[in-house]
DNA sequence: AATGAATGAGGATTCATTCAT
DNA sequence: TATGAATGAATCCTCATTCAT
């Protein structure tokens, strides 16, 4: 969503093989940049690598991201995509919605994406990055608090006067456990891991409601 | 402490003069990169704007710094030994100790620093530096959590079998509520400094022993 | 023969025009290479002198040659292998095979082109460069003397228990006999030659078979 | 003989501590200087490497020293006045004067102190010198060729037509012989070495009278 | 759409040498 | 005499990006 360049032509027309054919080359692209980032990190991503393990020449970077922090960019949309998805499917299997259990529902969804996608890791806690990449997931960062917010609230788990800042406050605090967790160990490490969910947790639990620490049915 | 090449002679030697001069022109370094850092970024820093503003050749540096990098690194080593010096003063001046008052003196210790120190939080915060710099943060987030942890349990705040990792992921926690207060705003958002301390204490007081809660008078 | 990078790609493409293109500007590259070196030494030869004089930006060297040295290098090699082409055609025109007459066929085809290439001479006798191009040269005295040693063997010219460090002395002692001649006079100095090709010619008839020192018509 | 500055103070000066300081550090000099060629290759000599090893700061090494091609011509030149004494007792020492026992004994003289400096082989063969130390060699070549030349006449081993130019090219295709066997091995190459004595004895030989051939006793 | 070729701009670092003291 | 400090002058190399084809 929102990745490699999305300008112009209508999803109608009928240049579907070029399309198919660039949806492939982007994919190339991206292949090659996790390898890269993963294996030698995210400085060693430059035009000449990426397009060298992509095997096409560098100009045809070009033609699918405007320039290189775009391919970056784009490969970290494409994986906090991913976790929004897992996120919001998670949840929705949830049969009992309560603080802790929205709080651990969403970070082990996160976790999971984390094992998927090693590159992210790397970009969003090692490496040092483009103002976009980081822009980009600090405002994810803050969606993700609404979204979570939202729900507890709306399932009556927190308190009416609780501020959104609480929600910004423990997402960006998980994320900083996440780095920890996954600086050294790109599986992560468990204990911190678990830890974290339950500082997160009880954070949140400081500004629950009855409910939200016993637990609601979720709404049909 | 070790920042700037030291070659130490012990002080008494009479070469005073000489020495003062060496230590003026590193103050003019540190000087000029802090005001890049800070304007322009930590990637705006580079041998040439350095020493342009610094007002010497770029060979000069070189006198001082083995490498670019280390000129970061030596200003976030002077800024953090700021801090280290700070906090023990701070912690040294309390007439009551539980675990709320560490925690918030310690945090408010740091948050003088920054204000003091916009560099530091821009080259900690914003720009992803080196590893070395990198690393020696981690390592000194480390050692505050050791020393904090240490005082902690020798007045019984805590309960023993507490670990410390605990305090280890406080640390970071509260580093990331930084981050984030800091990051917009070079004078940090109060609310959200706040808000962390509260968050901080309120986990290690998960910990707490009774006299960690109540607080207890320091030894003399 | 394997000088300026060739991404060899087989010679019946149709992208003709943008090869000669880089043939041409490697060619302009060599040119202003050897001017340099025959003008001002190889010490004068930098990235920058060679780019001025060429016409072109410093990073188009590095289109077409790895690094500095493989300039050298490859001019080297450019020129090695026309020595040998000389020397192969050369042997080849000879009605009569004997060690003499091999030894001044041979040395006189080199002599040729060291008149040819100026630059050579410059680079292999004067300007000590890099090992890579020291190396290259030196294993292909090695080669040169292999090449001679198995005529001269084939053609029973020298007696069968003669070694092959014989041919390889006297290929050495001869590149210094040229050393000399050329050092101070880029057209060489006649006497010297002269001398040169008598002291080789006679240490090695010192092995030769009797057929050796009379000569033998070359085989059809 | 004259390399470290000589320039002006008669040797009967009283200052005879101070000279015998210099001396001293200009011994740790060279002492530097030859580890740092046999071990890291004479361009690891720099300034500042050779005044680190010697323990003292480079602004010393311009008092005893011109400039950084100077430190690497005296030691040229110390070394190869060495070898000059060598092959003078050594050929005082000869009961029996010929062209092998002349040329066997100076190349054997040679070899010796090649085994006692090896930073001359490294820098006289290996290195990419100085125009004034090749010249030195060069000059030093030709000193040779004479000096051998003239105990060859006057003994009346060589016909008196026999040109000056002949020992010169004998003394240098020695050299290349030499340069070859200690190439790899800073111990030299003893099979090179023999055969090299063999080329050079029979190349002179050619010229050689029938006492020459035959040897004479040396005059008293 | 695809790409080979070309390049402007800049970056880090090294070194020999000189002076003021 | 000795030297700490300072520096001018180079050096090699890399990278993102743009065109012409």
């Amino acid at each position: 969503m929102g990745s490699a360049r999305d300008d112009s032509r209508s999803a109608t027309t009928r240049r579907a093989p070029t399309q198919r054919r660039s949806r492939e080359r982007v994919e190339r692209i991206f292949d090659a940049a996790e390898r890269i980032i993963v294996e030698e990190g995210v400085d060693a991503l430059t035009t000449r690598t990426c397009a060298a393990r992509a095997g096409m020449p560098v100009a045809s970077l070009y033609q699918y991201f405007a320039d290189r922090d775009e391919i970056v960019l784009s490969l970290v949309q494409r994986d906090i995509a991913e976790m929004d998805a897992a996120v919001t499917e998670a949840l929705a299997g949830l049969e009992v919605l309560s603080v802790r259990s929205i709080v651990e529902t969403t970070m082990r969804a996160f976790v999971e994406v984390y094992h998927r996608r090693p590159a992210f890791a790397v970009v969003w806690w090692r490496g040092r990055t483009s103002q976009a990449v980081h822009d980009f997931g600090r405002e994810h960062n803050r969606q993700t608090a609404k979204a979570v917010y939202d729900v507890a609230m709306a399932a009556g788990l927190i308190r009416p006067d609780t501020e959104l800042l609480i929600a910004e406050l423990a997402v960006e605090v998980g994320d900083r456990v996440f780095q920890l967790a996954f600086e050294h160990d790109l599986r992560g490490d468990e204990r911190l891991i678990a830890e974290g969910i339950e500082l997160v947790s009880a954070y949140i639990e400081r500004f629950a409601t009855p409910a939200g620490r016993t637990g609601v049915r979720p709404p049909a």
